[in-house]
RNA sequence: GGCCCGGUGGUCAAGCGGCUAAGACACCGCCCUUUCACGGCGGUAACACGGGUUCGAUUCCCGUCCGGGUCACCA
């Protein structure tokens, strides 16, 4: 039972000095919710832009939260978003294991080198006892622990431990005042009279997060701690901890949440989307990696897409911001937008082409032209099967749809236009878009009339549509000669079925 | 409830003692235009409140209010 001090300084010798180093620590759920992504990201873009050294670790020493292969999740967050790691459980590293539950020996190896130097001890109480004492609290609505066994002596230990009785180990707290530091917050300082003495190792042997997560930091020699503000109130015991190791205390980065609304965070169980949600959604990962890059922090200038590598260049820590970011879809689309735009033609179509063919299955129209067309005039992926259905079959639309204030259109004048424009389309040779467009312009110019005087029925007899990507030209480009002339034909029959309804 | 933290337009935010208080999204209007978009131009809209400190407070201090976090053998 006596501690091994040649055993603690082989564990020393291991860690990597000097040079930033930053850890992404997530506890597997099977869920990456965008507060999660955005922590990773940061953690990430500190290392990155001090040309450090980011690992990730799986937090799993909760047995009754396991989610099956929820790790998997992680791993292709992570790297879909191109936040690379440079160590971890499925890459190894001079650190590892990189896996709590793999590293089990080492909690209880640290937490007997605390047993010794008198900073913890073994508490052998009860679920019953400790609910018992809550219970009889009096009328506080918390009750810390009442240090029942601190002060067993050491043949009471022994003789509880032969007995088999089953224990956990406690933090001592001691007296006096805790501070410590923030950089977002800055010093913060508490009694040490609000705190209690934690579980670092529970009675299964496994450590708490507390504990494993003060262990593990040290021991990967983690230089800057990126997480939640919901950490900032347990940070002082963490401080502890580090002082009776004797050991160096990281850079603190407590980021503050990314709400749904005013009152509540991001969750799974509000339904909000997790990183897989948003890409089924239609968003392309560049604009949600740069959205929420911006959620919580401000990079002070004016600019605000940045790619992952140029975020990578101007991460400042200081721009993070203390108060919590609510994320805005709206905003998102935005950025989705910018996104699409910068994109080269040949990269839309191919993330477009799917999204396409949900709604348009006729292997005769080219998806290339349609998504020339969308590119412009799409914020999410998910916009696309709606704009374009038409292609495939024309709607059975209303006729009301050929009356436009603004073109001056009417059933009568629409029907004279479809009637004139006819002729001359089925002796167009030329059937490409500019070819068109020259025809259906000359049409109108011929009479003295607006052009939309003839784009408008034109368009609105092809598609069906109130609006739609593309005008009528374009459109008329794609469906090819046959299936155009025979809208404008059914147009012409529909707006004189109509007009003899009227009279 | 105790403790900790926060509070600039609807949202994200710049600001770090002296500004007509940036910019972006959203919204509205105009222009462009073969629809809708894109693009361009313009507009509505904010320092939670009350005390101090100061020649001067959005900026510093205190209080109030509001909001968040935390007080587990969960992370």
């Amino acid at each position: 039972m006596a501690v091994d001090p040649a055993y603690f300084a082989e564990m020393e010798a291991r860690i990597p000095r000097g040079g930033v180093r930053t850890r992404f620590a997530p506890s597997p759920t099977g869920y990456m919710h965008v507060g999660n992504l955005r922590t990773a990201l940061y953690a990430w873009l500190i290392a990155r832009h001090a040309g450090g050294t980011f690992l990730l670790r799986i937090e799993d020493t909760d047995q009754e939260r396991l989610v099956e292969d929820a790790a998997e999740v992680i791993y292709r967050t992570m790297a879909q978003c191109g936040l690379t790691h440079d160590e971890g459980p499925d890459i190894g590293g001079p650190v590892g294991p990189y896996i709590q539950t793999q590293r089990r020996d080492i909690y209880g190896r640290y937490a007997e080198l605390l047993l010794e130097k008198g900073c913890a001890y073994r508490c052998f109480c009860t679920e019953e006892r400790l609910a018992e004492m809550r219970a009889r609290g009096g009328g506080k609505d918390v009750v810390k622990y009442d240090r029942h066994c601190l002060h067993l002596s050491e043949a009471e230990i022994r003789e509880k431990l032969d007995a088999g009785i089953p224990y956990v180990i406690r933090q001592k707290i001691p007296e006096g005042r805790t501070t410590f530091s923030d950089v977002i917050f800055g010093e913060i300082s508490v009694d040490n009279e609000e705190l209690e003495d934690q579980i670092l190792i529970k009675s299964d042997g496994l450590p708490t997060y507390n504990f494993a997560n003060v262990i593990d930091d040290h021991l990967m020699g983690i230089t800057h701690v990126v997480r939640g503000s919901e950490y900032l109130s347990s940070a002082p015991k963490y401080n502890l901890l580090y002082e009776a190791f004797g050991w160096d205390v990281p850079v603190y980065i407590h980021c503050s949440p990314v709400m749904r609304d005013a009152h509540n965070k991001m969750s799974k169980r509000h339904g909000d989307p997790s990183y897989e949600d948003l890409i089924a959604a239609g968003y392309l990962t560049e604009a949600v990696v740069n959205y929420v890059s911006l959620l919580g922090w401000s990079p002070g200038g004016e600019r605000e897409i940045f790619s992952l590598r140029e975020l990578a260049e101007v991460f400042d820590i200081k721009g993070i911001s203390k108060s919590p970011a609510i994320f805005d879809p709206l905003k998102l689309n935005h950025f989705n937008a910018e996104w699409i735009k910068a994109m080269t033609p040949e990269a839309f179509h191919a993330a477009a082409e799917p999204w396409i063919r949900q709604s348009v299955k006729d292997p005769a129209l080219d998806t290339a032209a349609i998504a020339a067309l969308l590119q412009q005039r799409c914020e999410k992926l998910s916009d696309i099967p709606e704009k374009v259905d038409f292609f495939d079959a024309l709607p059975d639309y209303d006729c009301a749809l050929y009356v436009n204030k603004k073109m001056k259109t009417t059933l009568e004048n629409c029907r004279e236009a479809l009637l004139f424009t006819l002729p001359e389309l089925e002796a167009l040779e030329d059937w490409s878009n500019d070819a068109l467009a020259a025809l259906l312009m000359k049409l109108a110019a011929d009479r003295e009339l607006k052009n939309g005087r003839v784009m408008w029925p034109v368009r609105v007899a092809v598609s069906g549509k109130q609006s739609t990507p593309g005008g009528a030209t374009e459109i008329c480009a794609i469906l090819g000669r046959e299936e155009s002339l025979r809208r404008v034909r059914d147009g012409i029959a529909r707006l004189e079925a109509a007009i003899a309804a009227a009279e």
